[in-house]
DNA sequence: GAAAGTAGGCACTTAAAAGTAACTAGATTA
DNA sequence: TAATCTAGTTACTTTTAAGTGCCTACTTTC
């Protein structure tokens, strides 16, 4: 027995990839600091697990956000970067961003959770 | 002992408010169809559960995305509908859902889970 | 010869989110 | 008199996601 889930949206796909925990700000910082590797990444968004830091860039990269280039040498050396795709992703994101800026100056989130605490 | 989660963004704030497996959908509804009932917007969205419409409207109301007005009659009559910072919202949701349709089109989700099955 | 560094994989545990079902109140309708 | 409608609430269960820690392979460095 499977959860229903609405079907239609392929908005609901791209949001499913999009969401999660570290996503964004996994985009972010690829984003922000250029491509970066797998430890640096790791780094940079402090408090991830390798575990869930796999799994999103291994989903980004399925959606064609990221790419993943892995060089073959003995301690083997793979970075990740923001695709064009995922360069148009940061436009919206941008967008929803100053949105998000705006309404929280508002005080739109203030008991939404993730306030302080 | 609680969880790290990133702390910075507003942004996650508000994603956190727009994501969760039905809230679009109510959002896309209240948005095409304007304002509805609560049993109405239950029939509308087919197939999600009382206890997390009413939660998901309840946030939303909160983030102030959508007003509530209650009739005092008594079979009470309530009415959600979309705030202007919904309608704000769905101006940059639209732009998020045409990216969205194009990368289906171009095969981005294939197997990024909720594909046909 | 031992330790460290890279990019994970795998198994196990825990916590959060969602589903399910039963229940409320008071007026209206059959 | 009993059932129905509205907009939920509450308790309980299930599912899903995330966290934690241990392990690998090969080379270079100490």
């Amino acid at each position: 027995m499977k959860s229903v889930q609405p079907p239609l949206c392929p908005m609901e796909a791209l949001l499913r990839v999009i969401t999660g925990p570290w996503t964004i700000y996994i985009l972010w910082v690829l984003s922000e600091q250029g491509p970066q590797r797998f430890g640096a990444l790791k780094r940079l968004v402090p408090g991830i697990s390798t575990r869930v830091l796999t799994e999103r860039l291994r989903m980004l990269e399925h959606a064609g956000v990221v790419w993943r280039e892995q060089a073959m040498t003995i301690p083997p050396a793979v970075t990740y970067g923001l695709t064009e795709r995922g360069a148009e992703l940061r436009g919206v994101l941008d967008k929803l961003g100053s949105i998000a800026r705006r309404w929280e100056a508002e005080g739109a989130f203030v008991g939404t959770a993730s306030a302080a605490e």
